[in-house]
DNA sequence: GTCTATACTTCGATAGAC
DNA sequence: GTCTATCGAAGTATAGAC
């Protein structure tokens, strides 16, 4: 009784152009330029094909989510694996496209029950995956819990990177670069010089 | 050329009206709910007159911006003249209200050239006042430049104060209590204790 | 100065054809 | 399993009546 109407198969090539068009939609012009016709023109498809595939146009902004989402938990696993894992979860965090596309589901949070329940399990998934990681980091360091846990650390990392990238979005910069130079301190201090990249030979 | 069309009076009763009841749906529903259809019917007036006191959507946005930012310059600059002004400003940065407004304000103008102008000069000018303030603060405690200055702080408190209030609005509690810790430990070293307010008497 | 009648566009969603 | 024809509701905005 829940859902009578047929759906399309989730591995179909043209579920796939919708979820893309509807990704790319929703950076561009937000979340509410995301209307099934909108969509569908951007894919070269029929409207209609857009409730075929989801059922409701909530369906198709949390099948959105997910991807991206899925993707990014990934990524994030290895930057915290790589050489430098605090300089590059720093620099994971403040990738302008992430931070855009979670700014945009956060604010359709505040307004959609289905949808709040996502992020924020996933928000605390994000989080909970760098816990191990800065405790292991504040301990070898020796910096005590009165002076800063891994829980606070991980909150401080995510939000002035988020605000950095949403500010300068907006074209501020009041205060940023003496924000960065003291994270650069602090990178520096956990994790020494940033190195030299080279790039990856084919 | 440019409004050949007529427009009602600023202090119309029925402008101040539909101010309110777009920012009330707008906070309710999110900035994609206010709509002259909407807005008109919370405010118990027909749709058309959205457009006669507002040429055009974005000028009624727009509109309730300022009024909203407008006053809370005049609170933070109340705050900081306060007994306790570091207090003072912590909690009117952690207020749910202001910051959910100022969330869909600036999802908004991340895709709306006009409104994305506004934002950014209204939130220096918010940062600006601080500075004063902060930078006499670090002073006055002998805080050396190096450790940190006054806008890293007023970054620093604006970032943390406003993903706590989002992360709680979304259900989300990872590394909260440990990061409001810090904070008041901050806030104790650098104000000292919280005074007990008592209520004024009429 | 204040409001209404009206035009035209776009919306989400279903039922039913291939 | 895939797609189309179609509906009724809601969107912005203007021209013109009071």
């Amino acid at each position: 009784m829940a859902s009578p109407r047929r759906i399309g198969a989730p591995d179909a090539k043209n579920r796939t152009v919708l979820l893309d068009a509807a990704e790319q939609l929703m950076l561009d012009e937000g979340y509410a330029a995301v209307s099934s016709r909108r969509v569908a023109a951007k894919a070269g498809l029929k409207p209609q094909l857009v409730h075929y595939y989801f059922r409701t146009m909530d369906d198709l902004l949390l099948a959105v989510f997910r991807r991206r989402a899925e993707e990014g938990l990934a990524r994030q696993a290895r930057a915290l694996a790589s050489e430098q894992p605090l300089r590059a979860l720093w620099e994971f965090s403040s990738e302008a496209m992430g931070t855009a596309i979670t700014m945009e589901f956060a604010a359709l949070a505040n307004h959609r029950k289905s949808i709040r329940a996502e992020i924020a399990d996933y928000s605390e998934r994000f989080r909970a995956a760098q816990l191990g990681f800065l405790s292991d980091l504040l301990e070898r360091h020796g910096i005590h819990p009165d002076v800063c846990t891994p829980g606070a650390l991980a909150v401080i990392l995510s939000s002035l990177s988020r605000i950095l990238v949403i500010e300068q979005a907006l074209g501020m910069s009041l205060g940023h670069a003496e924000t960065s130079a003291l994270v650069e301190q602090l990178l520096h201090r956990l994790e020494g010089d940033e190195h030299i990249r080279t790039e990856q030979r084919p």
